[in-house]
DNA sequence: GCCGTTTTCGGCCCGACTGTTTTCAGTCG
């Protein structure tokens, strides 16, 4: 079965780009993004529904349904050939040069017979762009810095994990100036995708001039963008653009909002606003006739405002959560207070880890978990795993430590490995000595696609295998991860009774949100785990949380939102079954 | 091109900032 829909969301986009350097209609260009984030969202394989049935879905109307039946019949689709020839080659690459839209992209062509960002660069320094409406010396200048800025960097976007740290450390530093009442990053951030274009601070004061001067004279910025009363953005030392807004503490809410985003979730909401006959900026929901502000102050305000229950920012992205916040069947998505315990950490017994078994456990209880399992590899990862010795010198010690830390439940694990056979450390004896194991691939990444497949399911056969970790392999950023049959792996996590781990590294996110949702859908259990290798790494449940809201799951999915028993009972009814 | 608490046509989100515009267009988010 083919996936096609990401194919089709690109040819889509592909379209709306093409029909702007056209000076085609607007909103007929909003149109065609709207179907594509529509198609690239839909849950389900639109090769397998009817043109009837496509039609339905919101933003995909008859013609849309037309053409994407046609790409499914002829693998192609005439309209975006002719605008293919129509348009020059390398004409969609300059709307990539920030600064530059589909006006000047235009202008640029017709005026200069200017197609790509080579061409670009030369006439800029042929001087051959001057006395163009428009183009003075200032927006020359720009463009000449952005086409350097654009040379430096690959594509605009960044792995969450890389930005994070710089997010969190702008924001205390923001939140620092005196008469500053919040301070938040938002944007695509927030919603815990999986990369970043840029950064976005949100800051409530009523003084906005001393926190626009503390981000432009900081040390982690290398260049002033822009700079405004109400808005900074600059360049920083990562290459990484950062947007600072600052608010009065009553519009906070409505700020945080816009801020978030996404853009087209926000679209949507003002779209339902003018219909109600009010207005929805940054600053508040306001009575369209009278201008009395309704809301502002928080988020559930301004939903509310507007007939909306709170919707959890990583379900901001226009794919039906407005039209279920309206009606009251938005999912409860699991939060990270349902979280009870925690089901993959290390401690420093494996190489790897680098807190004792006592800091762990005591930073576990701190962030108000109820019971945590302690998971360091197994003896077949040579480098960092415990021998069968190590590991009873190592159940030894817990059994101590219970006495010491009566409101933490500790269980003892391993992540074990799993060998090309689908094999796993130890012996089924061995094995039945832990309260709980997750097994993962560690080793022989590049075998095809059936190996790995096979590989896995037969470990998830194995009674003593409770969850499987990082399912993919996958490191945002660095490395695909290894090819495997993910809808294969989570028919056979419901057949054998194996959760499949969410891993909460920002580096992992694996399950990705994407596979989360297929597999919540699938009825399969889940589990948030930290993989923690060191205290701190316990803080990125909340990042395993945020992807799982991506993927609509309920606490009822995931399997550390039980309480300790009902995990010993997961853990003891796939070993009963199966042995 | 899509869509309907204004329902089959006439609308389609809203504001900040920049540069070159002497009142606003283009771009961005």
């Amino acid at each position: 079965m083919a996936w096609t829909n990401e194919e089709l969301a690109s040819r889509f986009a592909e379209i709306a780009t093409l029909l702007k350097l056209t000076g085609a209609d607007r909103f007929r260009v909003r149109a065609y993004e709207r179907a594509a984030s529509a198609i690239g969202a839909a849950p389900v394989d639109l090769g397998t529904l009817s043109p009837e049935e496509i039609a339905e879905l919101k933003g995909i109307g008859e013609s849309t349904a037309r053409k994407i039946a046609e790409y499914r019949e002829t693998g192609t689709i005439a309209m975006l050939e002719e605008l293919r020839a129509r348009v020059a080659p390398g004409a969609t690459e300059l709307l990539k040069v920030p600064g530059l839209g589909p006006k000047t992209a235009i202008l640029l062509h017709e005026r200069l017979g200017i197609s790509g960002v080579d061409q670009l660069r030369e006439a800029l320094e042929a001087g051959r762009l001057d006395g163009l409406p428009g183009l003075g010396p200032k927006t020359q200048q720009n463009l000449r810095e952005a086409l350097d800025r654009l040379g430096a960097k690959e594509d605009g976007r960044v792995p969450a994990a890389d930005a994070l740290s710089l997010a969190e450390e702008l924001r205390a530093r923001m939140a620092a100036v005196p008469g500053v009442v919040d301070a938040a990053y938002a944007g695509s951030l927030r919603r815990m995708r999986e990369t970043v274009g840029d950064i976005d601070v949100l800051v409530a004061s009523d003084d906005p001039a001393p926190v626009m001067a503390a981000l432009r004279d900081s040390d982690l910025v290398v260049k002033v963008l822009a700079a405004g009363d109400k808005k900074t953005s600059v360049l920083t030392v990562r290459g990484l653009q950062a947007d600072l807004r600052v608010v009065a503490p009553e519009e906070w809410g409505a700020a945080l909002v816009y801020f978030t985003g996404s853009k087209a979730h926000n679209v949507r909401i003002r779209e339902r606003a003018v219909r109600r006959g009010l207005t929805l900026n940054e600053y508040g929901v306001f009575d369209k006739e009278t201008g009395e502000r309704l809301a502002g102050r928080t988020e559930a305000e301004v939903y509310a405002a507007l007939g909306l229950a709170e919707i959890p920012p990583p379900l901001r992205e226009d794919t039906g959560e407005v039209e279920a916040a309206a009606e009251g069947r938005l999912p409860q998505v699991v939060t990270l207070a349902d979280l009870r315990g925690d089901l993959h950490g290390h401690t420093d017994w494996s190489g790897d880890g680098k807190a004792g078994l006592p800091e762990m456990l005591e930073a576990a209880r701190a962030r108000g978990l109820r019971w945590w399992a302690v998971t360091d590899h197994a003896e077949d990862l040579t480098m960092n795993g415990l021998t069968r010795e190590r590991m009873l010198a190592q159940r030894a010690e817990i059994e101590r430590l219970r006495e010491q830390l009566p409101d933490l439940e500790i269980l003892h694990g391993a992540e074990l490995n799993i060998g090309l056979d689908g094999s796993v450390d130890y012996d089924p004896d061995f094995l039945a000595g832990y309260d709980f194991t997750v097994a993962s691939v560690h080793t022989l990444f590049r075998r095809s696609r059936e190996e790995q497949t096979r590989r896995i399911i037969t470990a998830m056969h194995n009674p003593h295998v409770t969850a499987i970790g990082h399912p993919t392999g996958r490191k945002i950023g660095i490395r695909p991860g290894y090819d495997v049959d993910v809808d294969a792996l989570i028919a056979a996590a419901v057949e054998t009774g194996t959760a499949l781990e969410i891993n909460a590294s920002p580096r992992r996110l694996d399950l990705s949100a994407e596979w989360v949702r297929r597999a919540v859908e699938a009825g399969a259990t889940l589990t948030i785990s930290s993989d923690a290798h060191s205290v701190g790494d316990l803080d990125n449940l909340r990042y395993g949380v945020l992807t799982a809201q991506r993927g609509r799951a309920t606490p009822d999915s995931i399997l550390n939102c039980r309480d300790v028993e009902g995990l010993r009972a997961f853990v003891a009814a796939k070993r009963e079954r199966w042995s």
